[in-house]
RNA sequence: GGGUCGAUAGCUCAGUCGGUUAGAGCAGCGGAUUUUUAAUCCGUUGGUCCUGGGUUCGAGUCCCAGUCGACCCA
């Protein structure tokens, strides 16, 4: 029966949702058990292969089991009063001794998931540190003094109640570490104050829910503890922590076992923590500068508002084929033709692209609006908004007791918030990147005579190949260029303005960190890219200058793009042209493109006031605040293949 | 798409030139211990060495293919 008892670790699928991974699902021979038991229910099956990890404490055997009602092995199995011969593993084991617990638990009389807690007298742990505050001796390593504790509560009885991380017996005495959402503490278990209560923690497992009572006190170490008087299970855990010393490093498992990775993994947690503080301090700024908070929808029949591959779906009632929103743009737009001046939404857009460090399918968006602005305005908004949140952050965290935290992330970081960002037009930064590679102008006079077409194997100039080979050679950065991408985009490109957007994105964005460098040279500055080409922004409103190029800017901090702007587009007709083309690129195959939206054109009609429009990728603004690589560390939950 | 490295107990990891019955720490279980904090000490359970082929008297180890992951390149 061992059989079916394959090895669970790691049995993690692609990120990436690949078409190969996709053909290969299907084309799984209809021989395969695994098609077969998820297909049909009839019980003589045997257990379904893949499906072994646990899921709520039970094994794969088990929960097929559960699909029979009144299936007896599986019930029995799961009290935990089948006998110890048919554990089938380790783990096995270790759940069995959980139960036996737990068992003993209800013999005794006691609720395992007690449903009767009264925690109106609770303290948390961060309360009971700062009233004891003035006993601390030593704070970096908490040590405390003994007789001001002592003096300061000498009697009073404390109510905590969390989840204990670790133990350490003694015979007829214990120590445990006890955590809850604000901190931990030691809790110190004496047989001769706890009486009978003593002999039942043998029933307590690492990872169980608690509450307890006691009386502080002080160590001979100088640890700040609770002296119990009495500790009851709240909630049995019915599997133990990772390796209380190394945690859970698996970075495939730290995901799918999100649950786990937050318990384990202190800096998982601490991030999560600061997103939400992040999106609050958002709306603090926005709300202080008078916006109104909407929501708009996120199911529609049209494409719009960025230039993005949607998720399709489907209305049943009213058999109505739908995407779900790339961007909230359009909608809000409405909203200042409706005569909200100021708005903002801060909600979930889906693209149905490819999955990277920078890539969630579904992330969220900040966007707001203002009337009565220009992109230029925002450039300031934007600032203030950024050492606002910023602030905001550190100064939530330090009141919360995540003050090391803070001074991690800030002494990780590689930029600075605190001077004026850098302001420079696109061409120039491609300008200024290839001055510093010694490949002045040249290139840029050069670009449609580089392209290179993938299909036909041909460059577009003859002694391209020879120019590339000799630019590589003027600097390490010209080395560095990713020419033959470059030439590849440039082959796709059906304006100058498309070119230049394409030039920048491989000859200035990838060296942005580096050419733009606070006063003295130790951080990158964060710098608003501005003037797009007209071509790749078909809803921002043109310069009145040069109308080839739109007013618009992108924030990048390190070199990661984290901000579009621009002043809107209100001239509906220009906006239908816009509209058109995007049909029309829609029609030669490119599935990033908009949609004609003939209300949107409609309401522009209607008068849309002069306004300015902003949005922040929230997800890459947690990366940057809290210094972390890939996106996946600041989503709770981010989409992974799902276990077979 | 290509390259490099990796997959061994619930967790974190060793495993020599291919050679006895695959090891350690943590967690678990049994015992000792009334001030520890990665507690300690004694004993102990737990493994389809990612999957499938192959080479071999013999494979965790070598070869081939595949799956998945990390990093780099395009």
């Amino acid at each position: 029966m061992r059989s079916h008892k394959r090895r669970r670790k790691r049995p993690g699928r692609a990120r990436r949702v690949s078409r190969t991974a996709r053909t290969r699902a299907r084309r799984l021979p209809a021989t395969c058990p695994r098609v077969e038991s998820a297909r049909a229910p009839a019980p003589a099956l045997p257990a379904p292969r893949g499906r072994q990890r646990s899921l709520f404490g039970l094994s794969g055997r088990q929960l097929s089991d559960r699909r029979r009602p009144g299936s007896v092995p599986g019930r029995a199995r799961a009290l935990g009063v089948l006998p110890a011969a048919s554990m089938e593993s380790g783990e096995e084991a270790l759940l069995l001794a959980r139960r036996q617990k737990l068992e003993r638990m209800r013999q005794r009389g006691q609720n395992p998931f007690a449903n009767d807690l009264d925690a109106r007298d609770r303290t948390l742990v961060a309360e009971l540190r700062a009233k004891f505050a003035k006993a601390l001796l030593d704070p970096a390593e908490l040590r405390y003094d003994a007789e001001r504790v002592a003096s300061l509560a000498a009697e009073e009885r404390f109510h905590v109640c969390g989840r204990l991380m670790a133990r350490r017996g003694f015979g007829k005495a214990s120590f445990f570490r006890l955590r809850d959402r604000s901190g931990e503490i030691q809790l110190f278990a004496k047989q001769d104050v706890m009486g009978e209560a003593f002999a039942a923690l043998e029933d307590v497992d690492l990872a169980d829910h608690v509450e307890v009572r006691g009386r502080a006190m002080v160590t001979k170490t100088g640890e700040l503890s609770l002296e119990l008087a009495e500790l009851r299970v709240l909630s049995k855990a019915m599997r133990g922590l990772p390796d209380k010393w190394h945690g859970m490093t698996d970075a495939d498992l730290r995901y799918r076992r999100r649950y786990v990775d937050f318990v384990a993994t202190p800096e998982a947690a601490a991030v999560i923590r600061a997103r939400g503080i992040i999106v609050q301090g958002l709306r603090d700024f926005l709300d202080g500068e008078g916006f109104l908070e909407v929501e708009t929808p996120t199911l529609g029949t049209l494409v719009g508002g960025a230039t993005a591959r949607p998720f399709a779906t489907h209305h049943n009632a009213l058999d109505l084929p739908l995407f779900l929103r790339v961007a909230p743009e359009l909608y809000l737009k409405r909203l200042l033709v409706g005569g909200f001046e100021r708005v903002y939404e801060i909600g979930r857009c889906y693209r149905n692209e490819g999955i990277s460090t920078r890539h969630n399918p579904e992330f969220t968006l900040l966007e707001f609006y203002q009337a009565y602005a220009t992109y230029d305005v925002l450039m300031h908004a934007t600032e203030r908004l950024f050492r606002h949140v910023d602030a905001f952050l550190s100064e939530r965290l330090e009141r919360l007791g995540f003050a090391t935290d803070v001074r991690r992330w800030h002494a990780a970081r590689t930029f600075t918030l605190a001077e004026p960002f850098a302001r420079v037009p696109m061409r120039e930064s491609v300008a200024r990147s290839l001055e510093r590679a010694s490949l002045t102008t040249e290139v840029l006079d050069r670009l449609e005579a580089l392209a290179f077409d993938q299909k036909t194997k041909s460059a577009a100039h003859a002694d391209a190949d020879g120019w590339v080979a000799l630019w590589r050679t003027r600097s390490p950065r010209a080395n560095s260029v990713d020419w033959s991408n470059l030439r590849r985009a440039l082959a796709g490109c059906g304006s100058a303005g498309e070119r230049l957007f394409v030039a920048y994105e491989y000859l200035a964005e990838p060296f942005l960190a580096e050419d733009y460098r606070s006063a003295d040279g130790s951080k990158s500055l964060p710098v608003f890219i501005i003037d797009y080409p007209a071509e790749v922004s078909p809803l921002a409103r043109r310069k009145d200058a040069d109308p080839t190029l739109v007013d618009r800017f992108e924030l990048f901090i390190d070199g990661r793009e984290l901000c579009n702007a621009f002043s809107e587009l209100n001239d509906p007709a220009d906006q239908e042209a816009r509209f058109l083309h995007q049909v029309e690129l829609k029609q030669k195959g490119n599935a990033e493109t908009m949609d004609y939206d003939a209300d949107y054109i409609l309401a522009l009609e209607h008068g849309m006031p002069p306004a300015a429009g902003f949005g922040l990728g929230v997800d890459r603004f947690v990366m940057a605040l809290t210094g972390q690589p890939s996106i996946r560390d600041v989503i709770a939950f981010p989409l992974m293949r799902p276990e077979e």
